[in-house]
RNA sequence: UCCUCAGUAGCUCAAUGGUAGAGCAUUCGGCUGUUAACCGAAGGGUUGUAGGUUCGAGUCCUACCUGAGGAGCCA
């Protein structure tokens, strides 16, 4: 090991004129002659180094001049200012370390050209690299530390949930079969939230922050089969509450992306004036107006019907910034949706619909407090309930009206970054026709 | 499950029913400021699979396989 300081090329900046080391791989390389520029890439950044071969070893120059796409390769050198260079830094070579020279007769696959997706899909553990999917990946970081502090400090408890489950949430159609041990079946959660609404009646408020597994048979831009989701509930609440705080969530994640990674969202061309305007309050319109919207927009949609995706698309092209849809009619909701006092055939459920034609991103609403109640939609809607009589405890014992939601992250990142694919928003996608690598 | 489109060199794509091509990548050579560097040369093919039409099929027809986009459903 050499006393030469080691440090990532995001810290350039602060060590112009000192001699470092940075261990990386070769992102491209171009040469003339007697100079090199190998592009070295840490995770952090890409630097531009500079290599003369009068001022190297000979060996050295050559090893390097030779060298091939993502080797991987320790360089070490002088730090210096350089308008020439991409980035605006530049190492002058002194010393460099071969750590795996990737043979020519097996190259690095994904060159700096263009690609196919499904060639993009197949070599995902490579493509990874790249600077776009960097770009993308840090995004969903920082939406995910934002969402957790958010939370952590508005008075949420964090309580996961079961991935294991022993029934549905939902429908049944869209569940992932388990066999447990040859002795029963259990299926991959659907959602958190029946298991949210007993962690909220004993911590007041709480949220679970973990995959999701649904087996829709859906082959589009917006889904994926395993994603990510935040369910937040809180006891003591009303649909309201529901909607104040996932307006407050969503601006909050949208300010701390604006904030910290205002880079990554320029390497992804992102309009960021769009991203600006996102600011309470947001729009809030019943279903019956989303309607005479859509209608007016000829639309087909009927009184009942749930929103498609090209409706989605319609309504959100009205407004600058996420719109609010509530009171949907209580046949397309779930069982647990309480019902509007003042108009029992609408849910006190709400959907969050992105700009920009995003899509759904956040869907939730009251729950249904009231023990007979609730035991008439269990039966309405033909679920066993000896699998929901802990369920139903939640009623007999100190029952509350409560509320909460449910954000997909997959859906948050492509919007924020503007991206046309949910693939791209997480390291490994399990889509409809794709489980590897 | 249904609808639409596409499979040609490692990759991205050309090729009127008539000799299967280019750029990048790889190899060799050249170049001291390159910016997806550039210049010269070389190697690289059972055109997704199986049938069929035709003197002749990458091209037309049928079936299948694989992938992509969308619908329904959803975050």
């Amino acid at each position: 090991m050499s006393d030469i300081p080691r440090i990532t090329i995001d810290q350039c900046g602060s060590h112009a004129g000192e001699t470092v080391e940075i261990a990386g791989w070769l992102y491209n390389l171009r040469k003339s002659g007697k100079i090199i520029f190998p592009l070295i890439r840490d995770g952090r950044g890409i630097i531009q180094c500079v290599g003369l071969k009068n001022s190297l070893p000979e060996d050295l120059f050559n090893a390097l001049k030779d060298l091939t796409q993502e080797s991987s390769v320790i360089v070490r050198g002088k730090i210096r200012a350089e308008q020439r260079a991409p980035g605006g830094y530049e190492l002058d070579l002194e010393s460099a370390e071969i750590v795996q020279r990737v043979p020519e007769s097996h190259p690095y696959p994904i060159t700096p050209k263009d690609h196919g997706i499904e060639f993009l899909m197949d070599h995902r553990h490579l493509w990874l690299r790249s600077r776009r999917q960097h770009a993308i990946l840090r995004v969903r970081h920082e939406i995910i530390k934002a969402i957790r502090d958010y939370f952590d400090s508005n008075g949420f408890t964090l309580v996961d949930t079961p991935i294991f489950t022993p029934a549905a949430c939902e429908g049944t159609t869209t569940l992932f079969e388990v066999n447990y041990f040859d002795e029963e079946k259990v299926y991959l959660t659907q959602s958190g939230q029946l298991y949210n609404e007993a962690t909220a009646l004993a911590f007041g408020k709480t949220y679970c922050f973990g995959p999701t597994f649904r087996a829709e048979k859906s082959k589009t831009r917006r889904h994926l089969t395993e994603f990510w989701m935040v369910e937040p509930e809180m006891a003591y609440a009303t649909l309201e509450d529901v909607k104040n705080v996932a307006e407050g969530l969503i601006c909050f994640v949208v300010q701390r992306v604006l904030e910290n990674r205002k880079n990554d969202l320029t390497d992804l061309e992102r309009d960021t004036g769009k991203l600006e305007s996102i600011k309470p309050p947001f729009p809030r319109i019943s279903y019956d107006q989303a309607v005479e919207i859509l209608h007016r927009k000829g639309s087909q949609i009927e009184w009942g019907g749930d929103f498609g995706g090209t409706d989605e698309t319609l309504l959100s092209e009205e407004f600058d910034r996420p719109v609010m849809v509530d009171r949907y009619p209580s046949q397309v909701k779930a069982f647990y949706f309480q019902p509007d006092p003042d108009r029992p055939e609408v849910a006190l459920g709400v959907d969050v619909l992105a700009s920009e034609g995003y899509g759904e991103i956040v869907g939730g609403g009251q729950r249904i407090h009231d023990l007979a109640l609730l035991e008439k939609r269990l039966e309405e809607h033909n679920l066993p309930r000896e699998a929901f009589d802990w369920y139903l405890d939640l009623r007999r014992f100190g029952s509350v009206p409560h509320a909460g939601f449910g954000m997909g992250v997959e859906r948050c990142v492509a919007w924020l970054c503007g991206i046309e694919h949910i693939r791209e928003t997480i390291a490994f996608p399990r889509m409809l026709y794709r489980t590897r690598p």
